[in-house]
DNA sequence: ACGATTAACGAACGGTCGTTCTATTATTGG
DNA sequence: CCAATAATAGAACGACCGTTCGTTAATCGT
């Protein structure tokens, strides 16, 4: 039926056919509506509705409801790399690439015109909810969580932090620190971009 | 008939009448429910099946969904002071009790048998959904903040932090912690219930 | 330009949702 | 002990859920 997953292998050079663009852009509203809703609150129907598609045509699309979620994932993660990861590599190694990446996390859900960041919302969602979508989190975090790790180590290297910091507690607390100011910002409407990167 | 069993298990007030025996028996596994699940998992179907009522015997209690959102969310509170605040005020004040507040905080969940944390989840859930549940977990975890910093500004006041650390900062920080520790935890299953309160 | 393939539709399905009624059973205060 | 009252059950509702199926329309390779 749906084998749209087959050609996920090949990194599209000059293939925008029908199908494919269709999916980018349902999958464009389903990040926006998870960012608001969360990931269970992603619904065929008023998917299908906000994009003028049938709930069938939508459906034939992904297959399932959990197949729905994980392209929306995946495109968030997506999104996220392109718009926070990869721009900061372009800052040199060091403290300085820390820190964009930091900012970069902390503003590309506005910068993508997204309500919340996808994937703190999904790690909240399926913390205690086994199965394929948990998987595809614990994989996509595992992943940020490395480079914080390497960006710290490099840091480190480069005699910015002491040598005898952890790699991994530093971006333990970074990611602590991301997650209250989103906190802080969506929930009480706080204007407190803090800029505390250590 | 033989109605002879009297439980002579007398608790606090002189009113435990069946309604709010019942009450709070389904308050207890909504919470259960809710730390797993999320409040928007939070279903009257299948909290009449876990409990033995019907569901419009259990709906009866609440009078809407919303209303039991918010009755879950309260107990949430109520058990979290009782079992991670109150217990903190004993410790002396200064950075000792701040740090039993933090270590409390982190241990609450397991010490009631919750399976994540009900504020953190509703924090998350909540933060894009306008309504009365919206408005009663930004109320709730503002006095959670306040507690906090009142504990940071005793800490100062003792001397043993800085007179010129800023507690709001110290209380975002910490609030970063903590959630940080919750991820970690839930998401990779890391035994690492780090000390870190610096 | 045509025939094969893909994309999209519309209707229908069994389920579950929250909610509303009415009726029956327990509990309670006098 | 008995009425008054509170608690619960049961059936039914319309709405929406994810999913299936058969059919039609659009796209694409040749």
């Amino acid at each position: 039926m749906n084998q749209g997953a087959i050609q996920a292998v090949h990194k599209t050079a000059v293939k925008p056919s029908k199908g494919e663009e269709t999916r980018a852009l349902i999958l464009k509203a389903a990040l926006q509506h998870a960012s608001v809703a969360g990931f269970e609150g992603l619904t065929i129907g008023i998917l299908a509705a906000e994009t003028g598609l049938s709930k069938s045509g939508l459906f034939a699309h992904f297959g399932s409801k959990e197949e729905l979620q994980i392209a929306t994932l995946d495109e968030g993660v997506r999104r996220f790399s392109e718009t926070a990861m990869m721009p900061a590599l372009s800052v040199p190694r060091g403290l300085k690439r820390l820190q964009a990446m930091c900012d970069n996390w902390l503003t590309w859900t506005a910068r993508s015109q997204l309500k919340g960041c996808p994937m703190m919302t999904a790690t909240q969602e399926f913390d205690h909810k086994p199965g394929p979508v948990r998987d595809a989190v614990v994989e996509h975090m595992r992943r940020l969580h490395q480079s914080l790790v390497k960006s710290v180590q490099m840091a480190i290297d480069s005699g910015e932090f002491d040598a005898a910091t952890d790699p991994d507690q530093v971006a333990f607390e970074l990611f602590g620190v991301i997650s209250s100011c989103y906190r802080s910002r969506n929930l009480f409407h706080d204007t407190d971009a803090d800029q505390r990167a250590r």
